[in-house]
DNA sequence: GTGCCACTTCAAGTCGACTTGAAGTCAAGG
DNA sequence: CCTTGACTTCAAGTCGACTTGAAGTGGCAC
């Protein structure tokens, strides 16, 4: 496969797989003069790749989920802390959703003076809220 | 109040506080020779910012949501599509999370053998995880 | 054989939200 | 009055994940 049938395949850009590539993140099987052939095997890869970048980790880190050999090392205690993580970030945002849905339907003339938002505004200003980033779905 | 001073009672640092005033965000009410002076006001201020900041607005979209005389001038419609962003941002977070979990838990010898891991590679893969990125807490 | 253009490399640019550094000003304590 | 150092400005740097542009190469249809 050459790299637009693979950018095709797995919806990232050509350019996106070679700056992977750079980074050590996927591998070209070898090159048909200057360019790369790839083995279908790396689709499964960019989805492993893809999974990670969706539950919030960074390339770094999933560049270290694979062994030199190529196969991947996940470490289960690791999954297990992203998903405390997550769900952390999931309580947060869901006070945010009902939070703002209050407010969104909150019949005071300003949201000021609505003690719910009040109530929202000051559990913000006081980090109680807050989130880690997550990354982003590359919907162009 | 000086600027060290509402840093100190906003937990932002003064260098972005100059920054959303640079920015339109906050303003200092005066200065006192080169010293910016604030009211004691900007501290709600701060806390809204802070609370769009968290809902995942952006720093141009909080700027919009104040009117030319200071006072906030939220948008119910853009609150409530927010809560619905964040309603699909938890969804996939829990799929997510729900996935991690039971790989951090499952036997199988590899990751890539477990039929659920499987299941959401292939998601995750397909797009249909893969959230809208969300702001940072700033903690340092 | 030859021309086209999809591929290549490498450096630099982008975006958002700030931070950092250098150089300068000045309010206030001694 | 004078020093100190917290403040000021402005430009540039950072971080992550890519994208973009310029300049070059070579596979393949004709």
């Amino acid at each position: 496969m050459d790299i637009t049938e693979v950018a095709k395949r797995s919806g990232m850009p050509a350019s996106a797989l070679r700056f992977y590539e750079e980074k050590g993140l996927i591998r070209a099987v070898g090159r048909r003069g200057l360019r790369r052939v790839f083995d279908p095997g790396v689709l499964e890869r960019l989805a492993l790749i893809a999974l990670g970048r969706s539950a919030g980790f960074s390339l770094d880190e999933i560049a270290r989920m694979f062994a030199p050999d190529g196969r991947p090392k996940i470490d289960r205690k690791l999954l297990a802390r992203k998903a405390r993580e997550l769900d952390a970030t999931i309580l947060k945002l869901g006070a945010m959703r009902d939070g703002l849905k209050h407010a969104a339907a909150c019949p005071a003339p300003s949201h000021m003076e609505c003690p719910t938002f009040r109530r929202l505004v000051g559990l913000a200003a006081s980090g109680a809220i807050g989130d880690r980033g997550k990354k982003a779905a590359r919907r162009k």
